[in-house]
DNA sequence: GTTTCTGTCACATTAATATGTGAAGACCGC
DNA sequence: GCGGTCTTCACATATTAATGTGACAGAAAC
């Protein structure tokens, strides 16, 4: 039996949610329902059920935000964001405040308790679209580093392991104005002029 | 119609997904299948196959680079890994190489075939723990960011930004001497010892 | 076989960062 | 009110990084 409760400011949404629980009632069990995050973050965390459905739209505090201060007081509860927006930032803001699912309001109610039943079996329900957005995320952008020479590339990746110019010298067995050219150029090519740019330059575009 | 191509060495699950591609040769038509990455290189491009099921674990190239080398040659493959390992770092290596699914061997051929579908659809297809490793893989650990103030974590934004001490101190309006005291508190609560330490600690544990 | 690129090293100067010590005003909680 | 933390600023000094210029050897390219 799955503990279910829904947050979601849309009467209709929650009454046909809960309705579609009962229907399958020997799986699900319909908790509670929210109509805000300040009532959801008041009851969640006494009826600790093992899955929420989490709008994001909120009238005060934002589903995203609901999450996070739910998310420490109830680690191994999953919670699935569902919502009518899958714009970038709203997505990746969900899944760093520890959404497990995130899947959009055009899902049928049988798509919907699939993913109830998914993140409960240790997966990650998304829509596909959502799904396509978070693996491309990974994705190295043009790859900048194919200017860098090897050696350069050997530097770079030492700086980016936070060494200064002395140890990276010690590590490469070259001497520190060697390691100096080497960044010199490093500089040049990437257009920047500090190795913290360099670093951010190459955790940006993943140049290693 | 969608173009389908293999490589896997095991002859046996090469002829096995032909013969169920086969099945449904009103939807997939199977244009190749090959045994290692070498010769896949040389054929696929010629072929322009719309989706590319592909092993990791072949002889010689190993999966994860036939597909940094196809990708630059056909940015719009859509290519689907298909392996028994599912460890982090292939997992990861093969998104960040481009791959747009990941699902493990012990999947059903119609889960393979729909993930075929899917990704034609836009979709990013993945096995339930692949997907849920790749979720919380953005979620931010532990709050080490907990500890430093308001300020502190400004500055350290700042400097997170690439900027210089003299920079930060314009940005805030304070002189360069309370944003040195600053960032030594910084660096005392992140137990590092350099600008570039700092900027990655943060980055790695997403404290900002 | 000369040029070009890469990698190596050296010397010199200026700018920025790291470390230490001290101190004053603001704000909060007890 | 008093002690604590946060924020602010100052002076001093040592280390490190940034920038410039010059040079030499090996490998690859022409």
């Amino acid at each position: 039996m799955i503990k279910v409760a829904l947050v979601d400011d849309n009467v209709d949404l929650r009454e046909g949610l809960q309705i579609v629980l009962k229907e399958h009632s020997d799986e699900f069990e319909c908790i509670g329902a929210f109509g805000d995050a300040e009532t959801a973050l008041k009851k969640i965390p006494e009826l600790k059920p093992d899955v929420v459905l989490m709008d994001i739209n909120l009238p005060g505090i934002s589903g995203i935000d609901c999450l996070k201060q739910l998310k420490p007081k109830l680690p191994n509860l999953d919670v699935i964001m569902l919502t009518v927006f899958a714009d970038d930032d709203t997505v990746f803001d969900s899944l760093c405040a520890g959404a497990c699912g995130y899947i959009t309001k055009n899902a049928s109610p049988e798509k919907i308790l699939d993913a109830i039943r998914e993140v409960r079996d240790g997966g990650a329900p998304m829509s596909g679209r959502i799904a396509r957005m978070v693996v491309t995320s990974f994705k190295a952008p043009g790859d900048a580093a194919a200017q860098l020479t090897d050696r350069e590339k050997e530097v770079l990746d030492q700086l980016c392991k936070g060494k200064s110019y002395k140890m990276v010298a010690d590590a490469l067995n070259i001497t520190h104005d060697t390691v100096r050219h080497h960044i010199k150029n490093i500089y040049k090519k990437l257009e920047v002029h500090s190795v913290s740019e360099a670093i951010l330059k190459t955790m940006k575009k993943k140049i290693i």
